[in-house]
DNA sequence: CTCGTGATTGACT
DNA sequence: GTCAATCACGAGC
């Protein structure tokens, strides 16, 4: 996934806020059965079908926002969850947003990734690339150890293993699929 | 350390 | 009415 190790960065005035992605996860549409747009088009999900390279922002659990950025051609629904980021600048401030002290929990997880970084659905259809509140720098091109296995807190869809992540990271969710039925 | 569970809103059936 | 791409925390090992 060429997004791992991009470095996504979120503005605001003059705070800014960023960290390397270091864990994503893919969701296509339709043939996709873990993915909002399965069903087909719907309020919510509508991000999807639009133009790639854009934020999907939903809200879920009655707690959380989650990231995702559309990948896909207009009129096809796909998206990237960003699950894990590598704190970079703002630590302090994120910190703060989180209430925690500790480095590796800042944004080990979707959830906590958009907690720390103040994304709300405000953001949902920002264009990443035009966008000065949140967009994406192309990282260091350093060389990186991707990892693969099967998505995480989905209960269909098990059999495609579309979570990559940078092996060896300290800063990846901690939390594993389901594997087993209950 | 691991495991289980409660919290709480919005969108879909 | 039901359920969800989650997290924090407390109990038990």
């Amino acid at each position: 996934m060429k997004l791992l190790g991009t470095i996504l960065v979120r503005q605001m005035g003059r705070l800014v806020l960023s960290g390397v992605i270091v864990e994503v996860e893919a969701y296509l549409g339709e043939i996709d059965p873990a993915s909002h747009a399965y069903r087909g088009l719907t309020k919510r999900n509508a991000v999807m079908y639009g133009e790639p390279g854009h934020a999907y922002v939903y809200f879920t659990y009655g707690f959380h926002h989650c990231l995702n950025i559309t990948t896909e051609k207009v009129g096809k629904a796909g998206a990237v969850l960003i699950r894990a980021l590598q704190p970079r600048e703002g630590i302090d401030r994120m910190k703060k947003n989180r209430g925690v002290n500790k480095l590796e929990s800042l944004t080990d997880g979707p959830g906590k990734l958009t907690k720390a970084l103040r994304i709300d659905r405000a953001l949902n259809g920002e264009d990443l690339v035009a966008s000065k509140k949140l967009y994406l720098v192309r990282g260091s091109g350093a060389r990186i150890n991707v990892g693969r296995s099967a998505r995480i807190g989905i209960k269909v869809g098990l059999e495609h293993r579309w979570r990559y992540f940078i092996k060896g990271n300290p800063y990846i969710s901690k939390t594993k699929p389901r594997s087993e039925n209950p």
